[in-house]
Parts: structure tokens; sequence; C-alpha cells
DNA sequence: TGATTTTTGTACTATTTCGTATGAAATAAC
DNA sequence: GTTATTTCATACGAAATAGTACAAAAATCA
């Protein structure tokens, strides 16, 4: 039974139709939270930004912190697809963690802003703790991600047999950490990319 | 020729005396900063918690901002001397690095607040240049000295001859960027110090 | 065409925030 | 004791900020 009603065309709504895209409103906000900070972000800010006005805004969004918690998901779950297509054609780890550094460096050293959750989560999850716990799982998260690579690795004999994939994935994470500060404080992607190249090394341990 | 009139022993101000005492305000200021973040923090709470009244605060650090780079200052003071006092029996290269993450534990779990200058300085570091130079300086500036610390085991004979004490130094540093953000994250010390010792054997080698 | 629904745009209020003006209080110098 | 100096304490004003009320606008439905 071929129902001709995807979800994807969705039905015409009936009122005035948006004159915002909720998907890029969302982005343009999380621009002005990653530059700012939560705090220093005004709603005038972000009524600027994403080009709605005020009441469209708290329609669409909820409030300035519902607002920011949804550019945190978005966030999130755009830094994860960007990363599964790494794992496409299923590469050596050495390569896949090279992409990954990569892809992190791109998005950090656009404007020095470094990584949007370290940025501005990491201030806000001492006294939000939605926010806290969303920071938390965000590392939990890289941690359990990066063991299961390390983990595929080891299987594969990439890295000795003796390593410990939960807690190399730790310090692989350590380096995407460290990466996100370098970028905020404004350090140079040729010196970032020398850490990136050592890190490898150390963590892989020497090439066999 | 002695001079009688010590410097420590300041001669007495003329008018009618402080009711504060500049440093420990100062350290009161940070302990504000460091929870709420710089745009979280009102001139009242900064009040509230120096006990200065507002024109006091003006006449003794300067504006909102004067204030803030100063307890910046401080913090990176401090956290140097008692860096210093680690290193006074001139101990292993290990050994030093174990209790130098402990100190670090001590301090960023001391109501989760991670690191000072990464929770609250890498935020503001994209719209104030000051902050963002004096976060590069202390990355570059933990990176020197645990570049020295690493030279010297090298001369020791404690870790390999081939390592190379720069790049080392910056995956130390990586570990104090990754605990202060899993400090924030509200994870608990057993696993941060589980981390520690993890990135102790990988970075210095295994132990000969 | 007219009713209904949804979004837009402006304007508004209550609150918070920063920085300062002003006079009282406390001390040293004379 | 009087004067000069420095800090304290209250209070104030201008600006910014978050959130909302309300009517006009633009679409669908009947």
């Amino acid at each position: 039974m071929v129902q001709k009603t995807s979800k994807t065309q969705e039905r015409r709504r009936r009122g005035r139709p948006r004159a915002y895209n909720p998907d890029t409103a969302l982005a343009r906000a999380a621009d002005v939270f990653w530059r700012n900070g939560y705090d220093g972000t005004s709603l005038d800010d972000l009524v600027a930004a994403t080009g709605m006005n005020r009441p469209s805004l708290y329609a669409a969004f909820g409030d300035k912190r519902d607002l920011y918690l949804k550019t945190l998901v978005r966030y999130r779950d755009s830094a994860r697809a960007v990363t599964l297509t790494l794992l496409a054609d299923d590469p050596p780890l050495r390569v896949f963690l090279d992409r990954f550094y990569r892809a992190a460096l791109d998005l950090y050293l656009a404007g020095a802003r470094g990584c949007y959750t370290i940025g501005t989560a990491a201030t806000q999850a001492t006294v939000d703790s939605k926010v806290r716990a969303f920071l938390a799982e965000g590392v939990r998260n890289s941690d359990a991600f990066l063991a299961e690579q390390f983990s595929k690795a080891r299987d594969r004999g990439e890295i000795p047999r003796s390593a410990d994939p939960a807690m190399l994935a730790q310090l692989a994470t350590a380096t995407l950490h460290t990466l996100a500060v370098r970028a905020r404080a404004g350090l140079p992607r040729r010196e970032l990319a020398a850490l990136v190249a050592t890190a490898i090394e150390v963590i892989c341990g020497p090439r066999r």
C-alpha cells in the first residue's frame, strides 16, 4: 500500500507562511552564541542574526535557554553526521584519526571559535544542569565512539594487542579538547596540525 | 646603608582605612566569575561577594573588565607558585607529573569548576583580545614549562633519547585541558585520576 | 467572498545592569 | 582642635534586557 503523501513533503500549513527556515535560523543563532557565549548574547543579537522578530523566536524555539539547548543538539547531530561520513570507506585507524582531526580543525579555525560545546557549554555547565548533562554526555560519547575505533583497530592489528581502547580513546578526546582551547586562543593552524600528528603517533604507538 | 622603613611594612595611608583586603577581594571576585562566567556575573554579584561597595570596587580595580583581567593574573601567578613548590625536591618526571595533575584535580574538582582560565577566559577570548592574548600566553607557558621538565627528564634518561620534549609537553598540556573540561562536566574524580595515570604512561613511554 | 488560522511587526513594561554623584565617616598631618 | 585626605555608603540615572500584548498581514478552507 503506497501512500502518496510523503512525510518529507509536509502538507502546506494553514495560516500565514513562515518567513524563516527553522534550521538555518538555528544555525544563525548558534553562530551568535558561538562568538559571544550564552550570557553575552542578547535577544536583540539573536533577532538581528536570525532575521526573525522577537515573538516568532519565542513561538519557534521557546525562551533564550530553550533556543540555546536546541542549538547544542543541532551542533552535536551535525558533528556526528560529519564524523560518520569519514568512516564510509572503513579506513585504517590512523587515516581515520587524521581525517577526524582535520575536520575538527576546519570547524574550530573558522573564525578561531574553537568547539561550540567547549567554548560555550563549558562556561554554562556550572549554572545550568541541563547544559552540564549535555557536556558530560558529549564527552562520554566522544570517548565511547573513539573507543570503538581503537577496538576495531586492535582487532585488525593496527595497534598493539596490549592497548586499552577505552583509555586511548580518552587521550584522543583530550587531543580534541586541547585543539578547541588552542583554536580559541588564536594559535595558528600549523601548530595545531603538528600537535595532531604527534598525538596520533604517541597514542597509536610506533607505526608497525 | 640600612633603611629601616621596609617595603612590606607599608607606611600607614593618610585617610580613612580600607575596610577590605585587596587580595582577598580579588579572590572572592574570581570565585564569582569562576562559577558564573564573565558575562554571567553582575556588579551586584561582585559587590555581594567581596563585601565592598560599588565605588570602592571601581576605585580599587577599575571597571568590571579590569577587575576580571586582574583575577586572571592572580590565578596564573598562584598556579605558577604552587607548581614551583612541586619541583622543590627535584623529583623524577613521573613523580612530578603525578603531583602536578593531582594538584590540578584538587583545584578543578572543588565545586566542579574546572580550570578558571579554560572555564571563563576561553569563552571571552573571541570578543576580548586581551583575554585571548592571556589565554594564548597561558597555553604557551604551560607548553614551555612542561617542555623544560621533559627535556630535563630526557637528559636524565627517564624518557627515550628520541623523544621530542616540546611535542610531549603539548600532549601533557592537552591532558590538563581535558581534565578542565571533564571536571566542569561533573565527571567523578576516580575517572579523571585513571585518565591521568594512562596519560602519564602513554606520554612518558613504558617505564624503564 | 468571507471565516479561520498562523505568522509578522511594532510597541510596551518591568527589571536588571553599569557606572557615578554626593555627602558622611575615619584617619593622619599640622 | 582644625584641616586635608582617603574611603565608605546610599542613592541615582541612563541604558540595556527579557519577555509579552495587540493588531495587521498572508495564507487555507468553505
